[in-house]
DNA sequence: GTATGATTCAAACGTTCGTTTAAATCATAA
DNA sequence: TTATGATTTAAACGAACGTTTGAATCATAC
């Protein structure tokens, strides 16, 4: 009866636990979902085989239980920010800006400071939006759909002139600039052997924040399509 | 010695290559490569299950295959279509929306005309663009190098005012947006139910190009962030 | 018609995967 | 100390994977 206990055993436990969910973070960033193998998991955790399904049940359970670790404070915090903005402005409206940092802006930052995953969450999240596998899409709807719907009417009021369709479609777009953003490493440098950027790699991730918003916002604000047929 | 001659049975031959790329490259983006196995391929081509390894040696050397059929073609368009704005302008200069045009609007409206892959390739390219998987990287670097370069250059000309280092990022934002523009039901379905922007399926695809153009644009052009310490 | 080489085919190869099992070990409660 | 339940351990399971093999089939060249 020590499972829930905050006795010696749970703290080794919870170490278990907690040691499995970082290397997994880490080996699911660096390989993807299916090229890491459960063997590589708890080796690398150094705990027994059998340890991942004794947590967590399955795999697939220990993927949903990696992000659910994080997303749970992103959101939850997202819409804290939310709540704070509209109850602080005088009329009820925000400024499309402050909204376009309250939710890419919090997961930036949740990125440059790395109590917690940090970067390594940060890139993993931005490579699964991406990931066709079905359980993912539906634990990420699920996990997603408030806050989503929660934003994207306070675009809609902060930007009463412009199409609700457009302004989803430039939501849309800002997902993938600040996935791409994110992804940093794994995308650009792809492409190109970055050769101009990285400066020191002292100053470009604090930079990262400021020239992403920049962009962002351009787009967001950019002048409309001309209307179609 | 009917390999290579246009005889009969290279015809099937051809068929037979042809009938697994068009599976494989199909089941890859509903899938991911892992999740896609050889057997599915096969199956679904209705081809033997050695055809595969016969034809192209190795899963791998199928996936860069599936690739490489329509990279070719869509990065040769690109610097054909900036060799000839440069040729056109008078003093050697080129805008940034023609620029910015050339690349993606290609790769867009690549997807519109199905008649090879179509969206389906532009699926799997937005997705790939994220994939941890160190051939593909590898495979991916090659085959954009050149292409990315001259697009760099020209967009350093093209805007002499902005540094550097600020149209790399936003090159990459460029990147980002588009995949998950062309990913569409991907990426947006998984964080909210659409909801407003489908329309009529009819026009939402026509309409996608001129709705990323703007937004690729306003953030291109968008003000610089302030000077960092 | 026969020889030749390309292609297809059914079957099997060895490896690795996620998961399960049953016993061993550990920490606590009575 | 003994009993109890949580955790760890070593070993094995069946399934699926990518690939290989050697014979069969096919279309062409002579």
């Amino acid at each position: 009866m020590a499972a829930l206990a905050a006795t010696n055993d749970s703290k080794i436990a919870a170490a278990t636990r907690e040691r499995i969910l970082d290397t997994a973070e880490r080996l699911f960033t660096e390989n993807g979902f299916d090229a890491t193998s459960m063997r590589m998991i708890t080796s690398g955790a150094e705990v027994n085989l059998a340890a991942v399904n004794y947590h967590f049940g399955s795999k697939e359970q220990l993927i949903q239980e990696v992000f659910r670790r994080r997303l749970t404070w992103l959101n939850q915090e997202r819409l804290r920010l939310l709540d704070e903005l509209e109850r602080q402005s005088p009329d009820g409206r925000v400024k499309p800006s402050q909204i376009v940092d309250a939710f890419f802006g919090t997961l930036i930052r949740m990125a440059e400071q790395d109590e917690q995953g940090g970067r390594t969450f940060m890139r993993l999240i931005g490579r699964t939006m991406t990931e066709p596998s079905e359980f993912i899409r539906a634990f990420f709807a699920e996990e997603y759909a408030a806050v989503v719907e929660r934003y994207k009417q306070a675009l809609f009021t902060a930007l009463p002139d412009v199409p609700k369709a457009e302004i989803v479609w430039r939501f849309h777009f800002m997902l993938g600039a600040t996935s791409y953003a994110i992804a940093g490493t794994d995308a650009l440098r792809i492409i190109t052997d970055w050769g101009i950027a990285p400066q020191d790699d002292e100053e470009a991730p604090a930079k990262l924040l400021p020239r992403l918003m920049s962009f962002l916002l351009g787009g967001l604000r950019a002048p409309l399509p001309p209307a179609g047929p």
